[in-house]
DNA sequence: GTTTATAATTGACCATGGTCAATTTACCTT
DNA sequence: AAGGTAAATTGACCATGGTCAATTATAAAC
């Protein structure tokens, strides 16, 4: 199967679109994005945004997607932790946008587990580097002996995707009426599940 | 507040609501679950499925919520197990049983963590049984020493329950071409998260 | 410049879950 | 038995996401 390229023309509808749907959703939250809304706002008939995403979480997934991009970005930036309490403030971030909308773990969950698929997917390519992100930082958390050592630095990485998703399931389960942010809710799990045997 | 005691006919119609929602999910499934088949079949307006729950999901609970709490009988009735492995077998069938359609999945982990709240909420209390089931599993296991002993029994109980949604959400993501079922996946996991330090 | 093939867009239409003012039914009191 | 009151039910109506045959714009071929 050949594949032209895409015109101008759907390159700019595409922006516009993005454009119109990053504004809505930075003024009234991701809950409150509709599909309505966008079209109209963008000029463009409903049919278009459909071609152009492959359904309403597809378009929230690019925008979710690029955030969470962002996030890691700066968690690359901040570098290596020396503990493992330093592991949990390098997620904050990135932990507190997430706790922000349900709908962006809801489609983050959705998207998670596509290992390696079809990485154009941006929320998919996005896991797969804070799974590499989190496994280098614990392979050399290990040689310096803060972190266990008796099994693979992917298996911990992974292990510490499932407690992020864990405590954030929590923290919208229990409506806030809940004392501990996610991040707090987060750290015994990985002192538990990090440090090396006594 | 006074409630007054629900009447024969509402509890007849609550009945037979979940008569025909049952005969529905089994032999077509949950997913293929329509409001509006449900109402008509059941002989009912719309409106009063939406009296008796509080939206789709929430019948959705009560169906699932009973398949569960029959899993956990099942499991109770198996005993504590002799080891890691044990554990894996016992949770087994429950895994296969939530693994064959996204929308158990959704459903449990939409109102899995909301410990104590409204216990009268049967997905709620099936997670509450659930926790307390294993917390109890591992406190014996502890003590025999085939399990950690540096934290709590309910600290652990939780982490099996956060690696029980990993490798569902892992399944359903990978769209099955995985060739780990989800109990398969669960196995390493457990043995890293309860296996007592060398 | 005309023709032609394919990409891009359109918008009427559908599927499905959910709401709520109005109506009917059951129960209690006198 | 009549009247009153709250529970139970109704169904027309709405909100929102999603589809797809038909139409229009673009670029390539001649």
């Amino acid at each position: 199967m050949k594949t032209r390229a895409p015109q101008q023309r759907r390159l700019q509808t595409r922006a516009k679109l993005l454009e119109v749907a990053t504004q809505i959703v930075t003024t009234q939250g991701y809950s409150a994005l509709r599909v309505e809304d966008v079209v109209e706002q963008t000029g463009v008939a409903k049919g278009t945004l459909f071609s152009h995403f492959k359904d309403k979480d597809g378009l929230l997934a690019v925008l979710i997607g690029a955030q969470v991009m962002g996030h890691l970005d700066q968690m690359e930036a901040k570098g290596v932790p020396h503990s493992i309490d330093e592991i949990t403030h390098h997620l904050e971030p990135l932990l507190s946008f997430i706790g922000t909308d349900r709908v962006i773990f809801d489609v983050l969950l959705r998207y998670s587990g596509s290992t390696g698929a079809q990485v154009d997917e941006v929320i998919t390519a996005g896991f797969v580097r804070q799974i590499t992100l989190f496994a280098s930082w614990l392979s050399e958390m290990q040689q310096v002996g803060i972190v266990r050592n008796d099994t693979s630095s992917e298996m911990l990485a992974e292990g510490i995707q499932a407690f992020l998703n864990h405590v954030l399931a929590l923290w919208f389960c229990t409506e806030h009426d809940n004392i501990d942010t996610p991040s707090t809710a987060l750290e015994p799990f990985l002192q538990v599940w990090l440090r090396p045997a006594v």
